[in-house]
RNA sequence: GGGCGCUUAGCUCAGUUGGUUCAGAGCACCUCGUUUACACCGAGGGGGUCGGGGGUUCGAAUCCCUCAGCGCCCACCA
């Protein structure tokens, strides 16, 4: 069946994968041969696919790929976050468009439209995986809420909250009024916005005058419960143990000293708002000053806000500041820019406040985390730069703030019985809950109905910090066989951005119930941006779609085009024409199959020496090529074993070899030339799959009719072996022959159909592949001599080797001249240079031996170019 | 404010312990070519004071200092 001229990638693209899967090689099960395992960074349950994701998701079906081939059991175990924030505010976004408001609903019912919202956009992102190629082991799909996921993390937090790790604490935590939920520190994100800093006049208590404080946030003058000031700031001495009044609430506050106060900030007089800054909470903690909150839930002042109840805060803002300035205490208002802390999902402004949550001590559960990656390296940061961001993360960590006012996700399994500040148990049941509560109360009366259980779910991170070990069931059964075969895991395949989020929090708890590193390997990848740099992201509308760029160029060209810009760490400026260009590289091999597709074959035909020369040659590429790409690979430099990959194909396959033993149009070829041709095909094909999956299936299938033990997928990557760099250094001379003869032509305008005559004044034995050199450059007959042949013509050099070409007239004598003086002139400069080294006394006495020598033969080089350039220009 | 990193060709990036002709690759560009695998192609070619300055060294893209520009992480001084 004659091929298509073009690749068509759609074609081929759902039938291979198809196949793939009907023939379970995606499937993994324990049995004797070494594992190799990748977990899935979970995407967002109701996410797409975008850049990001065909990124990291390409390197890791290339590792499992790779893996596969190379005859370990590769297991690539795929799922779904349910990222409770995330898909939270989209459920309450889609109820409110249907003129349903979240409060007015129950827990269930909540519940209820959630999951139904998942089921219908969950695992979408799974499926436009697979259109990527992606190799998964789909029977294994997680989700981090199915049941046995969901019973693991409960298990764990009750473990935690057993080890005395996780507390219970009235603290500062970051609210997003909108979300209406706490959020951890690394999702909140700091923003620089224009704003004002006013100065405020209060009157002191019981003499006229008065102290100015500054602040950006008038608003929260309402819930002032001090002044402070430094204690040894001259300025204010006087004003010791004095009382100030607040504006507006009109209340008599304390001021107090504190050496936290900058002087030279402001007016160095800093009002303390205990309820809505962090600091200021410290501050009032050790001074033991009230606390006054002033905001409801969802960031609007309540009753301590006086005439301003139930407006928002912003609105407050400005409205207070009039009544300030009305009141002739505003007495300056400053444009100022200042970091806001805003909500990674809502964007809304954060506001500190201070409510009762879980949360879990890291200190002494992260230290063995921190030794594994900066001391004993049984986890490895690629590239190892991120070693100093991680590092500092480990050195300073804080407790992890774990609950979160939401419904979507892990319930938190504490349960109440009581009003008092104690008066709770943790159980991974209710039932067990119960007997605790009895016991706790020394009360057997007490019934199921006297618990209520705690309102607040699991931060996200807290069930995807186990996913490493609760994909294989590890938690709750520790000792089953899936557990202990596939963990550890080798990689890990993710962005920087979610270093500590969740990378670090897995190692941590890989320690802590496994005893060992949850993956050896942790590859980083860069940010995807766009050809300005900039993050891709859905506002600015910059982001292509992943699967139109499927559809456009087919899923291995957008895969190639992804590694060529890819190295590890680095971000990427996403650029279609990449994918062009892989396109075009599927193409390209697709032709170089299609000419070998299309030969005749002599069958008595003897072996064509010209042809075993080349492809003797090609052989010792490959291995060459080989070996550079295991070492990529080992370095986890894809981007570099891809474009090794390339090259080989594109340049040595291709230009050199295919051209090299194509025979002349209509002509036949010889079994043994194409046999070999065939089996060197194979072997690209092989290394080439990883990268390119669907392709290089195609074509190995039509290569020959394959059982289904012999798909390409499950074929063996190529066994080192090593190779003759002779003879590769003799092909890279007769290469340059030949070039060097196309750019004769091209110099002079001549045809490359005309054939010439070609002289190597040289010993015979300096140049093989004399064939070759004769086919590819054009060449009627190539002789050796001992000088230039006495008649017209002009020359050219590969290294020392004078190349000779007889041309009847047409010779520019002069130009030839000053080609060669030129020549001459450079040689002549480069002996100069190596002469003055040479000379040079402490060169030769400091300098290693190996690197003298290498000049000395500089040297000699220069001096024998040098001489046959004098006489060729003699000659002329 | 504290820490880390980057700056090499028009673009995106390699360049390992300082030493082979070490200044590289891919793309883009220019010239020629429609020869029967592929114009999603072939052949040939041009292009960089390695961010600036200083230093160490026989020798620096590579090590040190300094200046400039860019980026990331942490903290969050009202």
């Amino acid at each position: 069946m004659a091929l298509a001229p073009k690749f068509d990638a759609a074609q081929v693209e759902e039938k291979w994968y198809a196949y793939w899967q009907e023939n379970a090689y995606f499937s993994s099960t324990p049995d004797d041969r070494e594992p190799y395992t990748i977990v899935i960074p979970p995407p967002n349950v109701t996410g797409v696919l975008h850049m990001g994701h065909m990124l990291n998701n390409s390197l890791q079906d290339i590792l499992i790929r790779r893996a596969r081939m190379r005859g370990y059991n590769a297991c690539w175990v795929p799922g779904t976050d349910h990222a409770s924030i995330a898909t939270e505010a989209k459920v309450v976004a889609k109820l409110k468009a249907q003129g349903i408001d979240k409060s007015t609903l129950s827990r269930e019912e909540f519940l209820k439209e959630a999951w139904q919202w998942t089921e219908e956009y969950g695992g979408v992102i799974l499926q436009q995986l697979k259109k990527l190629g992606c190799s998964c082991d789909w029977d294994r799909t997680k989700f981090t809420l199915d049941e046995d996921m969901y019973a693991s993390v409960i298990k764990v937090f009750v473990d935690l909250y057993n080890k005395g790790l996780i507390y219970r604490g009235y603290r500062m935590v970051n609210w997003d009024p909108e979300a209406q939920t706490t959020l951890s520190d690394e999702e909140v994100i700091f923003v620089e916005k224009p704003g004002f800093l006013y100065h405020i006049a209060y009157q002191v208590e019981g003499s006229n005058e008065q102290v100015i404080i500054a602040t950006t946030r008038p608003e929260t003058l309402l819930g002032d419960t001090a002044v402070c000031i430094h204690p040894e700031d001259e300025r204010y001495h006087h004003l010791k143990g004095k009382n100030v009044i607040v504006p507006i609430a009109n209340r008599s506050i304390p001021i107090i000293e504190d050496a936290y106060v900058d002087r030279e900030f402001g007016t160095g007089c800093l009002k303390v708002t205990p309820a809505h800054d962090i600091n200021d909470k410290t501050l009032g903690e050790k001074h033991q000053l009230e606390v006054i909150d002033i905001f409801n839930a969802d960031a609007t002042l309540n009753h301590h806000g006086l005439h301003y109840e139930g407006q928002d805060r912003f609105v407050v803002r400005k409205a207070i500041a009039k009544e300030l300035e009305a009141l002739g205490v505003l007495v300056k208002k400053e444009p100022y820019q200042h970091n806001v802390g805003t909500s990674e999902r809502t964007k809304a402004v954060i506001e500190p406040r201070l409510s009762d949550q879980w949360f879990l001590k890291m200190e002494q559960l992260a230290e063995p985390a921190r030794k594994a990656v900066l001391e004993t390296a049984e986890v490895d940061l690629v590239p190892s730069k991120f070693n100093n961001t991680y590092r500092h993360w480990m050195e300073n960590i804080r407790d992890w703030n774990i609950s979160r006012q939401l419904w979507w996700g892990q319930q938190i399994p504490a349960y109440y019985f009581g009003q008092g500040k104690e008066d709770f148990v943790v159980a991974e049941t209710k039932e067990e809950a119960l007997d605790l509560a009895r016991k706790k109360t020394n009360d057997p009366s007490l019934s199921m109905k006297d618990l209520r259980q705690d309102e607040d779910v699991l931060d996200t991170w807290f069930s995807s910090w186990l996913w490493p070990i609760s994909v294989f069931d590890g938690i709750r059964f520790p000792e089953n066989k899936e557990i202990e075969y596939y963990y550890p895991t080798q990689d890990l395949v993710t962005g920087p951005d979610i270093l500590f989020f969740w990378v670090a929090r897995m190692i941590i708890s890989g320690y802590e119930y496994r005893d060992k590193q949850p993956f050896s390997k942790v590859y980083l990848t860069g940010l995807v941006r766009d050809k300005q740099g900039r993050k891709m992201s859905k506002q600015l509308g910059n982001s292509p779609d992943a699967l139109q760029l499927i559809e456009d160029y087919g899923a291995d060209a957008v895969r190639v085009g992804l590694m060529l810009s890819a190295a590890a760490g680095n971000d990427l400026l996403f650029d279609e024409s990449l994918c062009q260009q892989g396109k075009n590289f599927a193409n390209k091999i697709w032709n170089a199959y299609r000419l070998i597709d299309g030969w005749e074959v002599d069958e008595n035909a003897s072996f064509n020496k010209q042809n075993e020369e080349a492809l003797n040659w090609y052989e010792n590429r490959f291995y060459a090529t080989l070996e550079s790409i295991d070492d990529h690979f080992s370095k986890y430099r894809i981007s570099d074993a891809m474009m090794a990959v390339y090259k080989l194909l594109w340049d040595d396959f291709c230009s050199w070899l295919l051209e090299a033993i194509k025979p002349a149009y209509g002509s036949p070829i010889d079994r043994t030339s194409l046999n070999r041709i065939q089996s060197l095909f194979e072997l690209n094909l092989k290394i080439m799959h990883p990268f390119m999956p669907f392709l290089t299936e195609e074509l190995w299938q039509h290569l020959s009719p394959r059982s289904a033990q012999e798909a390409l997928i499950v074929s063996s990557w190529p066994e080192a072996r090593s190779y003759d760099a002779i003879a590769l250094e003799n092909f890279e001379r007769a290469t340059k022959i030949v070039s060097g003869v196309r750019n004769f032509r091209k110099e002079r305008q001549l045809s490359p159909k005309e054939a010439l005559p070609l002289y190597l004044v040289a010993q015979p034995d300096h140049v093989n592949y004399q064939g070759l050199i004769e086919k590819m450059a054009g060449i009627s007959q190539m002789n050796w001599v001992e000088e230039s042949p006495n008649q017209s013509g002009a020359s050219f050099r590969v290294g020392a080797l004078e190349c000779f070409i007889p041309l009847e007239g047409a010779i520019d004598t002069k130009a030839e001249k000053a080609k060669i003086e030129e020549e001459l002139k450079y040689a002549k400069g480069f002996l100069q240079s190596v002469r003055k080294k040479l000379e040079n006394e402490r060169f030769v006495s400091n300098a290693p031996e190996k690197v003298i020598a290498m000049e000395r033969k500089k040297e000699a080089d220069a001096l024998e170019k040098i001489s046959l350039l004098e006489k060729s220009l003699a000659a002329l």
